[in-house]
DNA sequence: TTTATTTACGAAACCGTTTTCGCAAATAGA
DNA sequence: TCTATTTGCGAAAACGGTTTCGTAAATAAA
């Protein structure tokens, strides 16, 4: 199964290389008996274009890229799926970047795609990103940039978020509702917005129920699995230790759950819990744990659809089309 | 920040393209000078090359596509991550390809890399999957393609994958030894290699316990949630009810939690249950789930390392170059 | 029948690189 | 000083498509 390509083709029809490439397109130029004929002769001889010659020709890619922090987390994994979903329907390809947390990563990446590699852009930001400029300069180079989940506030184009404010304060109100006094956050970034939005929830609902914030329980956690599981012990083990944990990203559940088996602290007797998460196995944790679940899979298909908007209609202002999709509350064991 | 291409940044340093080009590959034709001069000039106007020339010119992508049946599984998303370690390395990018589990998916996917978009694959077959013709044809078409996990038997490239056979005998043992007498298999394919070996370890650590194997026990699960619910609810009622349970497959596990739940029956005491699984949350279910978990991570670091050496040496033979790698049984709360 | 238009196709330019080859100028060797 | 070699660079071809434009033949209009 021999890789031909159009010339060949076009020897063996006894056609010229653009009546080929025409027949192909369907063009109205090419009369029906010819292209039926062509279309079967380049399935007989297995031809498929080279998608990299058609790019750079026809300067568009086909290919979107979704950047994201990491793949192993259920969040992104449905937004992927979400993603994926659109895309194959538009017949674009989807490059996957991972930025690890690193805000050199994504730098690097985003400096990449000014090269044209992918036609549009749909990005998480990382933990670590507290600067914009590198996004600025790749839309400013016309590649449009479409924000989901992580945004940077800063950069004027399209949003696609949930509605964390509420979401932090849902999460704290519940665990207040049932009789907390003391909670702890859990937090994984100074910088980024989400973090900061479900930190300001956390903070209102205490206010709003005269409830004092106490620095020493909101805790910053990083990349490294292991010191996250040592502080999470330490602020279990504080003498003034928390009656409630709200964690704002999902991979401190385990360490969080596992510090509590460690230090023989009950949930929710001792401690209740509200996670941030989208695991399909919240509700067969020891206990079901008590989540704000994202619409992680329609925020990834609303983000990639109002991006095929941008890519088809030329002058579409990405600025004012962003959108919340709110986040729900799933009341379970861990907090009850 | 517009995009600048190879010709306008010749014509700012008063160049040839050629020279330019040459330069910023730091070839000996051009002097220490006139290199220092371009790449000074180049990262100042921000130029970028264009990807898709070069692939068009060189006739290599840089690219190599992971195909796969789902990314929200913790096995392939952290295969996926071991894969991408290497690919960095290498200076490759990574297509992750799904193929949400349908033959007809993969068979394109696979179709259109003919037409040269990857210089390599690595590939985990559909459920579905059951002829090889499109992976021959792509390899005889001269672009390599490695397994993992998830391989064509029949096709004579190499294979990354684990221990299935005595992984299977492992946890059905396992479950012997904990009492059981009367174990279901979850399954889901009757083609993949994996399930098939799964069962056969199973089946024969049955027959080395002088236990009967039972049709009714091996239950052919699919992609639909709800049947899959229905089904695996549907065997624990059976009046011959099974008393232990090992699921090939990490999507199964919440079911299988959920309808254990929802009939009362408890685990270990009425089921035990051993899951094929990479989940993190295993050791917080409830209860703590005894697993095979599987060296994903190294399992995707191994099939890309192996890529890049077929990649790098022409001539080199991927025939004999398949990799085993042991999973490991880790027991927890649900067969104990 | 003559002219205008449509139909069906081919030649060639072009997309942005890389690479081969050729050739002056500079340097080294005799 | 004269020839041989090296150095540093430019012109042009090539990668494999798509698209513009030109044109002969067929058909339609007058």
């Amino acid at each position: 199964m021999k890789n031909i390509n159009i010339k060949e083709l076009a020897r063996e029809l006894h056609l010229s290389v653009s009546s080929v490439s025409k027949a192909l397109h369907d063009s109205y130029e090419i009369s029906e008996k010819t292209k039926k004929r062509v279309q079967k002769i380049a399935a007989k001889l297995n031809y498929v274009p080279n998608p990299y010659a058609s790019s750079l020709r026809g300067r568009k890619s086909k290919n979107i890229a979704v950047v994201i922090p990491e793949v192993a987390d259920s969040f992104f994994s449905l937004a992927i799926n979400g993603i994926e979903s659109v895309a194959k329907e538009k017949g674009y390809h989807v490059l996957i970047c991972l930025t690890h947390e690193k805000f050199e990563n994504e730098r690097d990446i985003l400096k990449e795609f000014q090269g044209g590699r992918v036609d549009g852009v749909l990005m998480s930001v990382s933990g670590e990103t507290s600067q914009s400029g590198h996004v600025r300069d790749l839309i400013s180079g016309g590649i449009p940039l479409i924000f989901f989940d992580r945004v940077c506030e800063e950069v004027d184009t399209a949003k696609i978020t949930t509605d964390d404010f509420e979401s932090g304060y849902k999460a704290t109100e519940h665990l207040i509702e049932q009789g907390c006094k003391k909670m702890a956050f859990l937090n994984i970034s100074k910088s980024l917005s989400i973090s900061n939005k479900r930190l300001e929830g956390y903070f209102k609902a205490l206010a709003d129920n005269k409830l004092k914030a106490d620095k020493k329980k909101i805790i910053l956690c990083g990349n490294n699995a292991k010191q996250n599981y040592a502080l999470i012990k330490n602020l279990l083990q504080q003498k003034d230790r928390p009656d409630g944990v709200v964690s704002s990203v999902e991979k401190l559940t385990t360490p969080l759950y596992k510090a509590c088996v460690a230090l023989k602290l009950k949930i929710p007797g001792d401690v209740k819990i509200v996670c941030f998460s989208n695991l399909e196995t919240a509700s067969i944790l020891n206990p079901s744990l008590t989540t704000i679940t994202q619409p992680a899979f329609e925020m990834g298909k609303t983000a990639a659809t109002l991006l095929f908007k941008a890519l088809s209609k030329t002058g579409f202002n990405l600025k004012n089309e962003s959108v919340v999709i709110p986040s729900a509350l799933v009341v379970r064991s861990s907090t009850t």
